[in-house]
DNA sequence: GATGAATGAGCCTTCATTCAT
DNA sequence: TATGAATGAAGGCTCATTCAT
């Protein structure tokens, strides 16, 4: 999509993603960007609408992995306890290595999600990946009959915090500048050291 | 030092204290705060330079967290090994007692830093604990001749992100406004989370 | 005329109606009447040159009450005196019955006119038909050697501001939004207590 | 008062009022007015909160003749009917002295409150004047006993139109510009057609 | 030590209008 | 003829900060 865009658009967007990136969503000037993109301000708004249109243009394309998360654990749930203790593996190493892919292919988008944005937006965002997590986890732990789950000794609360836990650092890749390489190194270790951490729970 | 504060300027601290954790450190405004506090926009300037000198005054008492830790760890860095080794279980236990009961002695100021700061003020604040913790562990993994240190199956880099994650969950419960009895239940979890991640390690 | 007006004409009419009548002259937007129209805000500019061709478009409905009064006082001029003193109930009548059939004709472009304009635009209306009939009537109380008139108690500037007062008391029934029934009851009354006013000159 | 005011509340006054004459406030702009004062577009912030706040200042004066009335109609109110019957005259001519005093001696809030202010200003006052108005003089003829109150053929709606036309075309001195003089006289006439008008209710 | 006042820079946003296509 | 796009101008307003008093 992005190779589409042509012009103005392209202007507008390369320099806005620079301001953004510099100084955050609150200290970027509209101002700034379009006299860097050589329009006028006036210009950013038939385009964008206003502020918050452009910068949810520009961290759009993160959607693409909730909605990558949200189909695939859509289709795990619906296996049997058995096919899903069998694909449990699978299904997680797709996952991150899908997480790794799109993240570079939009890195911008990520890294204006996790370092430059606004209010809630960021935590938003991982509260959905976390929930998605969570709901098939808890479920999980139910149908397989976890002594855990059933004594109480974890509980949702819990398990949503260690989530986020996990999901902030997963986005530590990002937020810390980390090649390709480096970030699938990290996250092995990462899934390996949480991995740990629930296995009393299993 | 707090009960000893009055007349005007415990009336800014008071009022900016509600500002800054109303609209967070850049929406808050320093003439709402002035006018609430019903003295003039300039005496703010006279008692603490400027807007960010007012929020480092409200968020002082965080320090003392990093203090305690400096020095705890100091003393601790300088015990022998087999020392350090039967003390590690209490050392830890004191510190996070002593963790909940600081913050809970200054809430606001946590609050504050926590949810309500700019740029990376509790970033910053998190990476000294981090590194902290972190220059003691890798030592402690040296000095104990720890195989995956000497393998550099564990590196810096990694202790360093997966501390990173477990301190920012730490700060969850001032996050989540817990009080402190949830603190304590849920930051035992935490650690004993972490320690089972940890332990393929040591 | 209306009848004839199709489909984006149509639909451009209908909208700046509803803005202009809900906003004013001032606070309407072409822009939110284009897009509420479903036609770029440059076509407005095709069919009605600008916006104040526009809103005249709207209200040029109005002209017919000036123009019938054009016609039927100059018919009226042209009488003799005598036919003028016995014609002078029969017109006056017409006249107003008259004016509230054009009014609830064309409604929405009285309203517009009265309610919704800008500058003088309703000041000048008034000022036309006060100005047509103060001149009939200057006329008349000449022709028929009204004592106020010759004495100069009555001069043409009071005669005008009472006029004007009385146009003006004359169009609530539209800034009111009066049932026809419920002005014509109005214009009655109104008609009875300015005859009253001016009984003494003449 | 205003012979008080000095410096820069003096410069940006008398700005605000050309300006606001000139072009209305809709189309008035603070920045013309500052920059034509002198000051920084912010000074008129300091000192009037904002463009309303600004005109609000202006036209203040104007509630001088709202205050007498709402006093004088008081006063009146408390008198026995006898005494109202005979002071009403008195009373009368009093007012209307007054209100050519108030109006020549803080003629530029008039003239823009008449002229040049904004949505529903001028009418909300005039609203308050002849709500004033009407319900004295419907107290009024109630305790006379008058047919025409009593049979319905005046109800308050009526009174209260004929009542806003009076008082719209009294305010023609303000509109026309009219001097002191002219404007005495023309009140005069206009008392004395209105009366006719009521005359026939009394 | 306190303040009222002033400020310049900057904010986002909206507008009516034009013009190449 | 219709329009999408671009624009310059302007809008009201808020801010942190300074300084003479």
């Amino acid at each position: 999509m992005a190779n589409r865009i042509e012009g103005y658009d392209k202007k507008i967007i390369d320099c806005s993603l620079k301001e953004f990136l510099e100084k955050g969503y609150n200290d970027a000037s509209l101002r700034n960007i379009a006299s860097a993109a050589g329009v006028s301000t006036s210009t950013i708004y038939t385009r964008f609408k206003d502020k918050e249109g452009l910068f949810n243009y520009l961290i759009a394309p993160t959607n693409k992995f909730i909605d990558y998360m949200e189909k695939t654990l859509l289709n795990y749930g619906a296996m049997s306890i058995e096919e899903q203790k069998d694909e449990y593996d699978n299904i997680s190493d797709e996952g991150f290595d899908k997480f790794i892919e799109l993240v570079y292919e939009d890195y911008p988008a990520y890294k204006l999600l996790v370092s430059c944005s606004h209010g809630d937006t960021f935590n938003n965002y991982l509260e959905k990946i976390t929930s998605l997590d969570v709901d098939y986890t808890m479920k999980f732990l139910k149908d397989i009959g976890s002594k855990a789950f059933y004594n109480e000794e974890l509980d949702e609360g819990f398990c949503h915090v260690v989530s986020t836990a996990f999901y902030s650092a997963l986005f530590h890749c990002v937020e810390h500048d980390m090649t390709k390489e480096e970030a699938g190194k990290y996250i092995n270790k990462l899934r390996n050291f949480y991995q740990r951490g629930w296995s009393a729970y299993f």
